[in-house]
DNA sequence: TAAAAAAATTGACCTGTATCAACACAAATG
DNA sequence: CATTTGTGTTGATACAGGTCAATTTTTTTA
């Protein structure tokens, strides 16, 4: 729909280290590039996929952030994730060809639509690319795991601390600032995703703010002592011993 | 080590469906047979892979029942999942070449182990291996979506029965009662997995009991009431609208 | 620019689950 | 068989976080 095609080449991405793997010859990157069929821009707010879609493709995200969140039949939902440029979205929907979360923009966002059955065609050919994509899930897998064991024993003050250290962490990782950071999503998102009530994210807010870890205008957020909120996270609720 | 080397074969096993991809030909099934390349035996208390060990190979579980774990810094600790026969386990291990969990056999087990170098070879040349292995690692990653929404949203009484359903769902899957099972973990187990204490899984069997919903004697348990477990897990915390 | 809607904060109070403790029972051990 | 140890149950009490409500701030819309 773009009248001015840019050619979509992996092999120029800045992300590429982010999405691709690495050590591919030129041969190799030029095959991989084939397989971003297109890409597709995402409006604030709009679904990038729901629950029920049919599945045909991986996203790469390229800007914008995004929330992915699961919906029972109650009306009870749980957002199970925040996607920031370079990560992968949409691997539900292998397992029965159809997508069971949802995928929502939090911001504008543009991603790279990886149709599934190339990259599983170029995944025969390329080990090393069959070994990323197995990483990739292993890396989803792993990072559940982690958000299991902070829904299953942490309390609110921890939850939101490793919550934001890991965030950083992330935006680091893209040249971003180790301290100082804008929140994409609501204090109900927040406590969606902590497992955690909107005025419970609130009130440790103002916790964390009271005690020196961090300032607070309105969704930027300056960690002021990382350590800090480090020692939330991995003291339990041991008092001294 | 067995001197009566019984040949290991996935085209006799009676799990085959539940492992392995259907409508192999001949021909393939032969060579999917040979990525099966041991059975290994674990006790009751034993660990199949411990967080740290080296990742070599995902375990198809052919008898017994397992639960996996991570354990943070702090010594807290969480179990991610109940393992019983023909589900793989190990997928943790493959994003950084080694575990990030711990595998313990809850009663005695035998497993297939599948060196996953060969998983990954012989996948790029059977396409419907390749999708199988994609399904797999997708399952566990929807599996793990529906842990966060029942750690995050669910209280007490409907994890425990959204974990019995499961339980007694997947065993009449492998031919089991649809109303009759023995539990193979401690309430303790019970509760790290549904973010709950020992006692409040104590209570809540002992409420169930009362509303004539189960009947429990020790880890037996009698299932009288599925619709009436099905209601609690699904009508949230509504009074009568 | 005003009005309405959405998001965030804060307080008061309530409740579900944790905690602590006592006891019962079952399985393993000598 | 008695003893020990692990496991499970139940009660009393505490408290973290939920709920409800009022208010402020920000964003969106008219």
């Amino acid at each position: 729909m773009n009248p001015i095609s840019i050619k979509v080449a992996c092999s120029n991405c800045n992300l590429r280290e982010l999405c691709m793997p690495l050590g591919l010859s030129e041969i190799e990157m030029e095959r991989v590039d084939e397989v971003v069929a297109t890409r597709r821009k995402v409006l604030r707010g709009e679904n990038l996929f729901r629950h029920g879609d049919k599945f045909s493709a991986l996203y790469a995200i390229r800007t914008g952030f995004f929330k992915t969140r699961i919906c029972a039949e109650d009306g009870r939902d749980q957002v199970t994730g925040f996607q920031m440029a370079g990560e992968i979205i949409g691997l539900d929907g292998i397992v029965s060809d159809q997508h069971t979360c949802d995928a929502v923009a939090l911001e504008d966002a543009e991603v790279c639509v990886m149709p599934f059955d190339r990259i599983e065609e170029l995944s025969r050919e390329i080990t090393s690319l069959q070994r990323h994509v197995h990483k990739i899930m292993s890396r989803e897998i792993v990072r559940e795991n982690g958000v299991m064991l902070l829904l299953g024993s942490m309390r609110a003050e921890e939850r939101l601390a490793a919550f934001l250290l890991n965030l950083v962490q992330r935006l680091h990782a893209r040249g971003f600032s180790q301290s100082e950071l804008v929140l994409r999503m609501t204090r109900e998102e927040i406590g969606s995703y902590l497992g955690l009530k909107l005025e419970t994210v609130s009130r440790t807010f103002s916790k964390f703010v009271d005690d020196g870890l961090v300032e607070v205008k309105q969704r930027h957020v300056r960690i002021l002592n990382s350590d800090g909120l480090k020692h939330i996270v991995n003291s339990q609720n041991c008092q001294s011993h």
